[in-house]
DNA sequence: GTTGAAATTGATAACCCGTCTCAAAAAGAA
DNA sequence: TTCTTTTTGAGACGGGTTATCAATTTCAAC
């Protein structure tokens, strides 16, 4: 049984219910993607051109947004590029982010999605999606 | 006395203090500006061209930016397009957006700001800036 | 295992948004 | 008015992402 059978799963579902296909490249970035909390496209591209020189960076795009709607993957847009997260075994959550060396940090406070979901009501509205990104300086870079 | 002589007084202000100069575009954009409450800088070329039909996009982009310097805006990614929020004369807010019209409705809440603080501080560190932002369906979208 | 329709891939062009460049114009202190 | 400095407008440019399209691969049906 291979490390990322269940992730590998829940990708096979989603192709089969939109008729597309299995293909050595999707194996390929989703066994990338799963070994990682946060990564950007260009980074995926250069960390697999050991494993496959030929493999193209539209590819890698187009096969990050799937895990997207598969659910495995959300894009986040912290700085200049997008960030792809791994949502697949850790539900959702927020971050805390660097300004001095670019450390995330991922945290979740149901207190403040509670309070989200009060101010979103009291303004007639229904929540989907929600960001909260908080940025400032780690204990390291503060000094 | 203008009606917007506050601001115009903050500009001016800050233009002194970078040594920089009061220009007839940098007033007719600050005046367009505070009559709204977000507005992106291809809106404002396009409402503005029928007041001065010559205005470039480049000085609308850097006025814009001149205004977020001076603590008068402060750009916002909703979308795909920056958003300049007008922070003149209400203090820092956050913001409730509707996916199904597009509607952007303002708010504050001081709970989940001080939570905000303890997470930081719990995660050892210091805030410098926030992001909160709530997708959703207003009341008229949801129906 | 072959076949063949449908989906995917990779190279690269196109796109969008915003910034940069630079010569001409405007500001404003002297 | 003079003269230096800043600003402007037109368009080129740049980074990140998506669109295009011919060649390849997948996979269901024989
Ligand atoms: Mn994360
Ligand atoms: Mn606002
Ligand atoms: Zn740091
Ligand atoms: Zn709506």
């Amino acid at each position: 049984m291979s490390k990322h059978a269940k992730e590998m799963g829940i990708l096979k579902e989603h192709l089969g219910k939109h008729q597309l296909k299995f293909t050595r490249q999707r194996e390929l970035i989703l066994d990338a993607f799963l070994k990682q909390e946060h990564i950007t496209a260009e980074e995926m591209y250069h960390q697999l051109a050991r494993k496959d020189p030929h493999l193209g960076l539209a590819t890698i795009y187009r096969t990050l947004n799937l895990f997207c709607e598969a659910g495995l993957a959300q894009a986040r847009h912290f700085g200049t590029q997008t960030q792809y997260d791994n949502v697949s075994h850790k539900g959702h959550h927020d971050h805390l982010i660097c300004t001095g060396c670019g450390k995330i940090v991922e945290f979740e406070n149901c207190d403040i999605e509670r309070l989200q979901e009060e101010v979103a009501t009291r303004n007639g509205f229904t929540i989907q999606t929600h960001r909260l990104e908080l940025y400032g300086l780690c204990s390291r870079c503060r000094h």
